[in-house]
RNA sequence: GGCGUGGUACCCAAGUAGCAAGGGAGCGGUCUGCAAAACCGUUAUGCGUGGGUGCAAAUCCCACCCACGCCUCCA
């Protein structure tokens, strides 16, 4: 399979390092508020990255965490964590603060049909790894301390600082927004460890003891920590959302690679971002769009997944409530689809056709997780009433949907029938037979009215619920 | 100011040189007591604008216009 490697900017080849297993470490939430759907985007592609690996017949070790500290508004010790800010807002304690939110990130990672990383790692947990990283650092002469006491890592000593993200170090901060910190010897350095001791943010709830006295760790080094202890100091594929390509990321291998001396990661992967109308997605410009947000709009959340699926991961996707109707449509005729096939198991199959689908769908797929290529695959076999028996077309769709997610498996039983509502199509029924139209219409719009639609198609009378 | 991405039908969106995917919406039809669903047909001589290269350009080159992102924390 083909992936585009941000390091080259190019579609390389996956060779992983061992020959049939995948280390995959994807950047997780900070858990101080609940993700948004641009947040979300970004793991739906790393699902389907995963998807792709294990359809491919890959293990994949795949690693998220959880920062629950450290992760201040600023990276020049002048901003706030997000987490004491969270604490501040709800009068909670921090580890409330990060259970609730991780709690609910879970939950849409669920609801999206996203699978399970085999381990997750919150920050708190491995301040010690992180301690025991950064000694390594200072140990190899990539450290050094400033005034206030915070631990600086020194990006001037690292050869080729900044090449994922094609940096230009004397073009850049020409416009920085942000006041440069006077203990750093460049304004690129960036904290390792906090000390509480010159810290104008004395109020930091979380901190722990350390070779540098109290404090608590920068964000970019718990990433570095983590993976390494699970997946070893080199492994396959990083993934994250672009904006952690030119800071995040970039810092994340300054450091690793200085501490171990040698190359740390394969393949960087970068989910594009979901912009609205307004632009991106953030909470001051008030276009803060939740999951759950769609759901109580009566979006079925996999509509969003497919709304997702159906733009490259590479390109920015417009969201916009009349694509996620779209979406949405478009899965209900789906997913009626896969209820005709399973009830009318007709047809023939032409020799080879099954092949020819399988080999398709792979195909692109493997080219850069192409996915709206991989929608056209599906639809084009829907639609192809010829070659493919429907008990082929089935059993395709299915084994095509280990890799979309979209949940096309088991969609039948999902619907709870109240005693009061079978009784009424009951009724209906037996007007239906007297061909008393009139009566098994007002039926019909009661159940309406209740929330049901009811169908009559040519393989009998189905109910479905009212969504809208 | 620097760097980068993109502009394809009414909407979303593939396609990076060889006849413009797919989905939604609309319109026409088939089926059905009706409705709905489903299915079939249909909707870009055209790919932001203007030049250029080439047998051939949405695709390569140049210029321009527009939108967005990054250079602050960020998916």
């Amino acid at each position: 399979m083909k992936i585009h490697n941000t390091l080259t900017r190019k579609k390389e080849e996956f060779k992983p390092i061992k020959k049939d297993s995948v280390g995959l470490y994807t950047c997780g939430p900070t858990v101080y508020n609940y993700a948004h759907i641009g947040n979300l985007r970004t793991y739906v592609f790393e699902d389907i990255l995963k998807r792709v690996l294990l359809y491919n017949g890959y293990n994949v070790k795949h690693i998220m965490n959880i920062t629950d500290v450290g992760h201040l508004t600023s990276d020049e010790d002048e901003g706030e964590d997000k987490i004491d800010v969270a604490v501040q807002r709800e009068q909670k304690t921090p580890q409330q603060i990060a259970d609730f939110y991780t709690q609910a990130f879970k939950e849409d990672l669920s609801k999206l049909n996203i699978l399970e990383p085999e381990i997750w790692c919150k920050a708190t947990e491995h301040v010690s790894d992180m301690i025991k990283l950064i000694q390594k650092i200072e140990k190899n002469g990539y450290s050094y301390i400033g005034k206030n006491g915070n631990v600086y890592f020194d990006t001037s000593n690292f050869a080729g600082y900044g090449n994922l993200a094609n940096l230009d170090f004397e073009s850049l901060n020409t416009m920085a927004r942000t006041e440069i910190d006077k203990d750093k010897k460049h304004p690129r350095d960036f904290v390792l460890w906090f000390s509480i001791k010159g810290s104008k943010f004395k109020g930091h709830i979380l901190k722990w003891t350390s070779p540098w006295g109290e404090g608590w760790p920068g964000w970019h080094i718990e990433c570095s920590a983590m993976s390494m202890k699970y997946l070893g100091e080199h492994f396959d594929i990083h993934c994250g959302g672009v904006d952690h390509i030119p800071i995040h990321h970039t810092n994340e291998i300054a450091q690793s690679e200085s501490a171990t001396g040698k190359k740390w990661v394969n393949y960087w992967l970068h989910g594009e971002f979901l912009l609205m109308k307004e632009g991106k997605m953030a909470k001051s410009a008030g276009n803060f769009v939740t999951l759950k947000t769609l759901i109580d709009e009566n979006y079925d959340p996999s509509a969003f997944r497919y709304m997702c699926l159906n733009t490259h991961y590479r390109k920015k996707m417009n969201f916009a409530f009349e694509g996620l109707d779209s979406a949405q449509n478009t899965l209900s005729t789906l997913i009626e689809n896969i209820r005709i096939l399973q009830e009318k198991q007709e047809g023939e199959t032409r020799q080879g056709k099954v092949e020819d689908y399988k080999k398709k769908f792979l195909e692109v797929i493997n080219d850069d997780l192409n996915m709206p290529k991989a929608l056209d695959v599906i639809w084009k076999l829907i639609r192809d009433e010829k070659n493919i028996s429907n008990q082929d077309k089935y059993g395709m769709l299915l084994d095509f949907d280990k890799v979309l997610g979209l949940g096309l498996g088991g969609i039948e039983e999902k619907l709870q029938i109240p005693q009061e509502i079978s009784d009424l199509i009951q009724k209906r029924e037996e007007y239906r037979k007297k061909k008393d139209w009139k009566k098994a219409d007002e039926a019909r719009k009661e159940l309406l009215d209740k929330g049901f639609i009811l169908q009559d198609t040519s393989t009998g009378t189905i109910l479905k619920k009212n969504n809208k």
